[in-house]
DNA sequence: CGTCCTACCTGGAGGC
DNA sequence: TGCCTCCAGGTAGGAC
């Protein structure tokens, strides 16, 4: 179940692994896969062949891949179509719930679940979209200005760990993020790809407002993990991070957001910031083989979980048996001593 | 518009 | 052994 720290830990495969290559061909095994590519899967393959893969970026579970400019041969072709802009493409991608992204040798057998391959000019490595319950999906998508963007952005230089206190989890993430998206947007226009501009930055991005996000919950009328969940509020967290955070910050999933206060608000994201990055210093999570890295391989940090799948199991802080409540239809696990269910629970 | 619900998928687990 | 039901859950789109 890919979730931020999982997302990110393909993304970085992908930037060591496919970075700079030029594709040679797209295969679409299965249509389902390029839903979301209106144009259908010959579109998708013509736009990508001949493309260099540029560094890949993340925002949220969503990963996307920039193009390099098109042959001017296809951009007269698009002006003649009168349809798209020409602030460039990117190759966008969604995990879903079993999507993963594989680099291997172009001789290897087919897996059984492969969705898209594509291969590459140089002939080394290729790249294999392959999932199980095709909630996941790829499409080559227009880059559009990212209306998340902040105009006066806090210093790359937050990142640094205070003096004088150790460093935690939280501190690796937001110097990730720092890393990650500050340097590649140095001096370039912030660009998202369309399909997800409605998507909220995540909290590690440095385009994550905490006050506009504060803001938002007192507005709304919804309990805390709904919102969590609302990828329009706030990106990358799903159920597994949602149920951890809000352990760790002792808040039950049904308590109503209108009456949360900034320091409840400033608990749950810097829980989610810390759990989210020591998820990653461990290479993610995985319960099945259905998560893992470019090269096959499985995290470790489902041993970390504290809340999440724990049903029953005496919890780390106080011993009370882990409850799990069914909820959205799905499952919520928390400490019926430590996070007390609300007066006035809002389901 | 805000809020909430359901369809979309497949395969592993467990009951009988 | 086989057949059935449940379960996992992110997102778009529709109901109200």
């Amino acid at each position: 179940m890919p979730e931020l720290p999982e997302v990110e830990v393909v993304r970085r495969g992908l930037e060591s692994w496919v970075t700079g290559r030029t594709v040679e061909s797209a295969e679409v095994l299965h249509p389902r896969a390029i839903r979301r590519h209106p144009a259908g899967p010959d579109d998708f393959a013509a736009r990508l062949t001949g493309r260099r893969l540029l560094a890949p970026r993340r925002r949220g579970k969503y990963l996307w891949v920039p193009l390099d400019d098109p042959p001017s041969s296809v951009i007269m072709q698009s002006i003649d179509e009168g349809s798209r802009d020409h602030g460039g493409e990117a190759l966008l991608a969604h995990l879903g719930m079993s999507g993963q992204l594989l680099v291997g040798e172009p001789d290897q057998p087919f897996e059984k679940h492969l969705r898209v391959r594509i291969t590459f000019t140089d002939g080394g490595l290729d790249l294999r979209f392959v999932d199980q319950r095709t909630f996941g999906h790829l499409m080559v998508d227009d880059l559009v200005a990212d209306v998340f963007a902040r105009t006066a952005r806090t210093p790359v230089g937050t990142a640094r760990t205070p003096a004088g206190r150790a460093r935690t989890a939280a501190d690796t993430a937001r110097t990730i993020a720092a890393e990650h998206v500050g340097a590649e947007c140095a001096g370039a226009e912030r660009s998202v790809p369309e399909a997800i501009a409605h998507i909220a930055p995540d909290p590690l991005e440095d385009a994550f407002d905490e006050e506009v996000f504060f803001q938002a919950l007192r507005r709304r009328h919804t309990g805390i993990k709904r919102a969590l969940l609302d990828q329009s509020l706030i990106s990358g967290v799903g159920n597994i991070y949602a149920d951890e955070a809000l352990w760790r910050s002792r808040l039950h999933w049904a308590r109503p957001t209108e009456t949360l206060t900034r320091a409840e608000v400033a608990r749950v994201l810097t829980a989610a910031r810390e759990v989210m990055g020591a998820a990653l210093e461990v290479g993610g999570t995985s319960f099945d083989s259905l998560y893992v890295n470019v090269n096959g391989e499985s995290g470790y940090f489902d041993r970390s979980l504290n809340a999440y799948g724990r049903q029953d199991e005496p919890c780390g802080r106080c011993g009370t048996p882990i409850r799990r409540d069914v909820f959205m239809n799905r499952s919520s696990y928390s400490c019926p001593t430590c996070q007390p269910r609300p007066r006035r629970p809002r389901l």
